[in-house]
DNA sequence: TTTTCATATAAGCTCTCCTTATTATGGTTG
DNA sequence: CAACCATAATAAGGAGAGCTTATATGAAAA
């Protein structure tokens, strides 16, 4: 059967009005419009679906039956549109973050408490693992937004900077430090870097790479706070990123090498589906960013 | 929210159909109309509800929360539909006949049993009780039919008649006959009657009054059946209805008087509301009848 | 690159659906 | 009982939503 759906909304008024006339002014429209739409529908369906009477109109046992199928109809429509509309405006939904771990504490925690804030009733879900991983939670859907360290292309995403970072090298007060230092100063000097797989590892390589120096770090670790200590206690000279560092700059429990030229400056992207429309929650996310 | 539900069944197919154009082969209608109509479904839910690829579309997390709810609305809607066909075509749905027992057994037995060999799954419920109190059924829809004596009128109901009774005296096989009895003779006779309170009493009781003669029954009783069983057994004259008694007519356990002028006929009626229309199971009932 | 397959857009027309006006019906009221 | 009032039904014509065709656009595949 291929009856018109709007045809339905008709009934369903005017079922609960008991009227012609009442429906009519309920949908803004004529009197005239409701009887002849009733009749399409009453033809179309083949059934009688009122009794007409001079005070108005009541269901005929057919007309019931149809109803209770309407109105269940309508309202899961209804329902349907006002979740949409509550999504619309941050009422519900949710928002996806992929990120690091030192990224999210440094660069998201704030614009996270601040959207909270806004919009108590997003549920917010966070994840993290290494940056292709991170990549892929966006394409699978199950992250809005990734969090990652530039440069890095994809056909699929679009990756947009977002954040900017400063690598510097620093090293313990009492280390006694000359005025300025080249490149290939540091690489002499006993170094302490994050492992080989990690990007801001790669960056560095890549970039003294270039200028033909290479690096043998006298220590390697894992986690970027490590480094920051390593260095406090002069077991040597730390490459970290001065936006995660200023705390401890500030308390003098390291101090930044005057390295000359200065390390070229990196992004860090925000990361979604080219293809796919952001969500609500994603949008003023990264609003709340900008 | 007032959205045009046609708009749905569009997103719906669509949505089923993941393509734009599939969807357009299974509605009938271009490719350029279903664009046209999603996108004014997604500028009037604010909500992009698909997300475009080049090997057709796919739902958004928002499209696809609405899907859910715009499928059962659909799933609703449809049910209704067969629902009502279903009863269109006599594959379900009741037939409620109040009528009193020997109208039932003499009159509606037969064409019971034909609507319910044709009409197998549409449940028969019978009811019967007193003239007026099964036109009030009929009133509030607990009847679609009733069969009631005539003459009898009602605002609000079609009382049509339907079947034709004659009432008759009858006597035992062994009374002695004349040739042919006036309404007066008959009225000197041992009567056995209906009790004062059945319509066939009082119609008695009415067409004997006008002719300004009184009826004084030696017996009353209430059951038609014994009226045929006493008059049998001698003792006295019956006034019977002619219809209910033709197999013992036949058999010779009572005899016909020849009453000159005949008793007039009287019909029984099939009464139905006047302003609501006849479910389908009652018409194709009445039709049977006719 | 060119081709192909998808959706988007443009412009115009068709036909559905709505409007106004009138009729019909019956219940209500003076 | 008649006039009135409120309801739905019908008629006819007009407006515009939504369709069509044609073309553009864009991305992927060849």
């Amino acid at each position: 059967m291929k009856t018109k759906l709007d045809y339905y909304r008709v009934f369903y008024e005017t079922a609960r009005c008991r009227s012609f006339s009442d429906a009519a002014q309920h949908l803004y429209i004529s009197q005239s419009a409701i009887s002849q739409c009733i009749h399409q529908l009453e033809d179309a369906l083949g059934v009688k679906l009122f009794i007409r009477t001079r005070q108005g109109v009541s269901l005929t046992n057919e007309g019931q039956l149809l109803f209770l199928k309407v109105e269940s109809a309508i309202n899961s429509i209804e329902q349907g549109e006002s979740q949409l509309e509550r999504l619309r405006h941050l009422e519900s939904g949710e928002l996806k973050i992929a990120a690091g771990d030192s990224i999210t504490s440094h660069f998201l925690l704030k614009p996270l408490e601040e959207f909270h804030a806004s919009y108590p009733d997003v549920r917010i879900e966070m994840a993290n693992s290494y940056s292709s991983q991170m990549l892929s939670l966006v394409k699978e859907g199950k992250a809005d937004l990734a969090f990652v360290n530039m440069p890095l292309t994809d056909d699929e995403l679009v990756i947009e900077p977002c954040f900017e970072i400063n690598d510097i090298f620093v090293c313990g007060p009492d280390f006694e430090t000359k005025s300025s230092y080249s490149w290939k100063d540091v690489a002499d000097l006993p170094l302490i870097l994050l492992e080989k797989n990690s990007s801001s590892r790669r960056f560095l390589n890549a970039i003294f790479k270039e200028k033909k120096i290479s690096l043998h770090p006298q220590i390697e670790i894992a986690a970027h706070d490590l480094l920051i200590r390593f260095a406090s206690i002069h077991l040597g000279v730390s490459c970290v990123i001065e936006q995660f560092s200023e705390e401890e700059l500030k308390k003098g429990l390291i101090k930044k090498l005057p390295l000359n030229p200065p390390l070229p400056s990196r992004s860090i992207g925000c990361a979604y589906l080219k293809n796919a429309p952001l969500s609500y929650a994603a949008k003023a996310f990264l609003d709340l960013i900008k």
